[in-house]
DNA sequence: TTAAACTTGAGTGCTCCGCTCAAGATAACC
DNA sequence: GGTTATCTTGAGCGGAGCACTCAAGTTTAA
């Protein structure tokens, strides 16, 4: 089945909420683990993945936490996937020119475009919904 | 990694190969296996698959193979790909209305439409690969 | 020094991938 | 009617990754 991990949508759903937050001080790993209602322990080793990769930068000790390593404008969707889901590779790099080589680069392209967004209209876009519930309440 | 299995590759592969000689008898599994460069009893099992779902139709016995069960223009690569990966579900059915899965389902929809296109038009596509490369010798 | 936070490494049960092996069942052909 | 070429079915196997959990760390504020 192709299929997005958990780990991505996890990942992707703690970065969304760091952004959310942008500019206000650190967020603890239990907070968002507790909001976003992700496994604490998971979450944890989901994080690590994006420390190492640079996305986020971590403080330690008491009152320590997480907060993006730069503005959501400088973070796409595609680079979260990346990370979490070590890349996406519909088609491998040294296959016969056919055409159906062909035709999963194409799926791959049209899955990188729709994955380029930022993490920036990607909060704009939460905001947006969630007015839309409000507005149906 | 979100990547496409060998299995769906080969499999495409084959049912091209099916295709290409639709109207002109069985084709054996042997000869698909070594024009194709698939281990011959990893395609059985692609096969089986296949018939399964009655995408393709076998002949038992001496002189036996596989042919379409349908014209190339009735099968999509999405059928194929949904037999053969199990289905596409970047985004599940119960999920929140939140801009991740509304992401996800974005990246769903150009997937499925990329993967849309008839057996017939990778037939043709797959046609003109071939006679680009004899007018580069 | 204590307690709250991140860090690291290991382990676990599960499923799937990419095959291979070993028998079958079926049908054409001599 | 037996051989032989084909498809069919079921099993197994090593490896990888998922979705966690467990168990210790280390660091820092108070």
């Amino acid at each position: 089945m192709l299929s997005i991990s958990s780990k991505c949508r996890y990942g992707i759903l703690a970065v969304l909420a760091l952004g959310e937050n942008h500019g206000g001080g650190l967020m603890q790993i239990k907070d968002i683990a507790t909001a976003k209602n992700v496994p604490r322990q998971y979450l944890e080793q989901i994080f690590n993945r994006l420390v190492n990769a640079g996305i986020v930068n971590s403080v330690r000790g008491k009152k320590g936490g997480y907060r993006l390593a730069h503005s959501p404008e400088k973070i796409t969707i595609f680079d979260l996937v990346e990370v979490l889901e070590g890349g996406v590779q519909l088609v491998g790099i040294n296959e016969p020119q056919d055409a159906v080589s062909e035709l999963f680069g194409r799926a791959q392209v049209s899955l990188k475009k729709t994955f380029e967004i930022t993490l920036a209209d990607l909060i704009v876009r939460q905001q947006a919904l969630l007015e839309n519930v409000m507005f149906h309440i």
